[in-house]
Order: C-alpha cells, then sequence, then structure tokens
DNA sequence: CCCGCCATACCAAGAAAGGGGGGTGTTTTA
DNA sequence: TAAAACACCCCCCTTTCTTGGTATGGCGGG
C-alpha cells in the first residue's frame, strides 16, 4: 500500500493534467497502487439524459458500462445513493449501515459481479450547487477492499474530482461583475426571499432605494428576473449559501 | 510528518469517539501530528434549523473566538467561503487563486494574526441537504501549512467531520424534501428567471398549472417565495448549476 | 481646481408577474 | 383502494420590473 508522500506527489500530479485521458492514465496508477482493478470517477447524473452536463472518467468493463447507463443508474445505483449521505469515504460493505437499500439493489450487486465486480470502495465529493459525484475504486473477486486501500483514496479522492472539474471548465476563473456592497446586501436579503419593502425596513431605507440597488445589479448581471440574479451571483462566488442562510 | 496507517489509526479512534471532549483531544493529537497549534471544526449552513445548531469545536484562542462570533463572521470569514467552493482541501495561501476576495478580508486576516494565527489549511465537507461545514487546523508564526499536512488533514478530516455529525445526532434524518418532476422541470424554468406564463408557453402548459406546480414545490420546502426555493433546492442538491444553465 | 464617474439615496406610476386562496377532474402508483 | 401526481380553472392582492427623474458625497484625472 502506498504511503502518504506517495498521496501528495500523485495529488500534484493529478492537479497539473491536462485532458481526461492522462487522468484516466493516472488513476490506472493509484488503481495499480492499491491493489485493485476499476476506477470509476463520476457524477451522479442520468448519462444517456445529458452526457454534457457532467463528467466522468472509468475503466469499468465497457458492458457493465453500457448497461449501468441503459438503466439509468447514475442517480439510483446503490453506491451512488449511500454516497449522497456520507462526507466520508467508505468501503462498500460498510453501506447498509448507514443507507437504506432498495428493492432493485441486490440485483444491481449481482449484475456487477456477473461483470467481475465484487467490491470496492467510493469517495463522495460534493460542492454546494453542482451534481453529486464520487471517485471509487473496484476490486475483483477474492481481493477484498481494505481500510488501508480506503485512506489512500480519501486522501486523494477530492483531488482527482477537483481535476475532473477543472478539466470540464467548471471552477475557471471568471471575470464576472462586480457589486457594490449596498447591492450584495439588498441582493443576501433579496436571495432570502424578503420582499424590497421588507428590505427596506431592515437597512433602514426606502423602498425605492432597495429597488434601485437590485435594479443596478440585475442589469450589471444582464439579469431581467431578481432569481437570476440570485442565482448568477450564487454561481460566481460573488455570494455563497452561507451568506443566504445566515440571514 | 505521519504516515497513511498513523491515518488509519486515527480514523478508527476518531469513529469511536463519544462526546465532543474526546473529539477534541484526538484533534490535538492530530494538531501535534502535523506540528500545528489549533484546530477548528465546525459546521455551517442549515436552511431549515437555525443558524446556532450547528457543531463548533476547536481551541482557538479565546480572544479570537469571541471576536469571530461578535463579527458573526461564521460565514463572512474568506475561509469558509472558499470552503463552500471546493471539494477538495486547501493552503489557506492558496484562496485567492479560486475564490474571490472580499473587502474586509484582509482586516479578518489581519486579526486572525494579531492572535498569531498566520497560516493554515482546511478540508471542506458536504453533505447534500444537510448542514455542510469544514475542518481547519491554523499554524502559528513561522511554521507554514505544508502540503504534507494537507494530504494527513484531507485523509482525516472527512471522518472527523462525520463523527461529530454522529454528535450532533445528524447522522439519520435526510429529511429533505422531494419533488416530483414537473415540479422540478417548472423550477428549474424559473430559476432560469422565466415567468409562470412564459413557462407554461415553453411546457405547453396553462400558467394556472405552472403556477400550482411551483406553489406544491414551495410548500414542500416551507419556502415562501420561489426565490427560496430554487436556493434551497440548489443547495441540497434537487437542481443544480448545470440543470439551470442548460436551458 | 473643476469635471466626470460612481455609489448612494430618494421619488413616482403603470404593467407584468408572483403568491395565496378556493375549486374540478384524470391518471399513475404504492 | 387510497394517495400521489398531474392538469386545469377562478379570484384578489401584493410584489416586482421598468421607465422616467433629482440630489448628495467621494475620488481620480486633466
Amino acid at each position: 500500500m502506498p504511503k502518504l508522500d506517495a498521496a501528495k506527489r500523485f495529488k500534484a500530479e493529478i492537479l497539473n493534467v491536462s485532458s481526461y485521458a492522462a487522468l484516466a492514465d493516472l488513476l490506472v496508477e493509484a488503481c495499480a497502487a492499491m491493489g485493485c482493478s476499476w476506477f470509476a470517477l463520476s457524477h451522479h447524473i442520468d448519462f444517456l439524459a445529458g452526457p454534457e452536463k457532467g463528467v466522468r472518467v472509468h475503466n469499468y468493463p465497457e458492458e457493465w458500462a453500457r448497461w449501468f447507463d441503459e438503466q439509468g443508474l447514475g442517480v439510483n445505483d446503490p453506491v451512488h445513493r449511500a454516497s449522497q449521505r456520507r462526507a466520508a469515504g467508505f468501503l462498500w460493505h460498510e453501506i447498509p449501515s448507514f443507507s437504506r437499500p432498495r428493492r432493485g439493489d441486490r440485483a444491481i450487486l449481482a449484475r456487477a459481479r456477473h461483470h467481475g465486480i465484487y467490491d470496492g470502495l467510493t469517495i463522495p465529493t460534493h460542492i454546494p450547487g453542482e451534481a453529486h459525484g464520487s471517485v471509487s475504486f473496484a476490486w475483483a473477486r477474492g481481493s477484498p477492499a481494505t481500510p488501508e486501500a480506503l485512506m489512500f483514496a480519501q486522501s486523494i479522492g477530492a483531488f482527482v474530482f477537483e481535476a475532473a472539474r477543472q478539466l470540464s471548465g467548471r471552477g475557471a476563473a471568471n471575470d464576472s461583475p462586480r457589486l457594490t456592497d449596498r447591492q450584495i446586501e439588498c441582493l443576501l436579503w433579496a436571495a432570502r426571499g424578503k420582499s424590497d419593502s421588507v428590505i427596506a425596513q431592515i437597512m433602514n431605507l426606502r423602498t425605492d432605494t432597495v429597488s434601485e440597488h437590485l435594479r443596478n445589479a440585475r442589469s450589471r448581471y444582464d439579469a431581467r428576473s431578481r432569481i437570476s440574479l440570485a442565482i448568477r451571483a450564487l454561481f460566481d462566488g460573488t455570494i455563497c449559501f452561507g451568506d443566504i442562510a445566515k440571514g
């Protein structure tokens, strides 16, 4: 099993990859280091519905991937479901202890075994406002996923996901509009669902002034509605979920 | 710097803690292993529960923590803001490369230095629909946070978060509302800034039907305005930015 | 020093949209 | 068989958006 400084070198290489192919190569190396056969880095979405919406890099058997897509498992797969209930990585055989099973789960796992996939581990990766995702490693029959492998995967998984996110164009630097302090303040109250008049009371202003600030903010973002404004500002980081919740 | 199997042992101990005090003790050990002075584990952002529901375990200087609270920085702090835009851990000095700075940031960092806190790293931890949070480690003057420490922190951070989550009694319920397909479809158009009548045209429905879907969706999220609805659904992963962008 | 530029704050009125309430009925699903 | 999801309809009031303005203070460039 690789050491922590191996993970560090790995991380440095991962963050420098310039293509999905290079990323896949590195993940194959990671598999070799952990003694597993397959990796899968994926957003949890229905790929047949919108392959352009998310990232997926894997070296699973083709047939398994195809069946997976055909069944629309991107969002229903028990492993993906489990990963949406955890912050930390987990071994697949731990899943029953924290995620409620569904009817079709056993059939899915049986199908996976049919393709040689017997055990594995998954590192969930979530970013507010983005599609759920995970990085998984899978083992063939006879070689179970170990806690050691989990620790290694945990140390590199999130970086793998970040790298893929960069490649997909998310998280890239943006030159988005800048709002003034007052505009942001008004926007935050608006994002909390307050009306202009209520915001005016809170901020000790006239209603029209609040409308004015939001109007200017909208025009900077070229947003016709306050909802677009809020979402775009949220997307580019001008405001964040924490700001809004804290009202 | 500790090795990966140290992280594994650490993980096992962390998941067995039975009190916040025990958790704090373990985090002090982690600090010792990494050569840092302080740790801070915090949950933030809970749209449904009150802002005071979060977990906070830290050993920061009392005065710094008090000032931090008095300023209500739980959400404006640049480190917390940055942690909402990343899946992977980061060193504090990397923040400018992916999170937009705000006016007060420099003052906050200066204040932290005034209390001895010069550098650090943070592991973000997000679970869809739940309180998101982070685990941070901070260094005094002269000893910068290193990539090695980041790897170690990354390997244990999520487990620390899970432990705190169990202690806080949150492990069980994922009470985020579920929307029907039509509700989500309407919500996505609304989030793109479309009015009910325009949505009705697009979806080939009556305007009232669209209003009805959005009304039901609002009631499920206990949101009084469509903007709150959109943001909460965005936060818990029912919709994501990618969905909205693909219009 | 004046000038333009911007942020800030205020005013007004009409059209469009959202939100809350009351209903009806079919189809799908648990 | 009961509970949903889905589609449709009505009324009434509030809020938002848009379009015109006015006026102040700060700041940097010519």
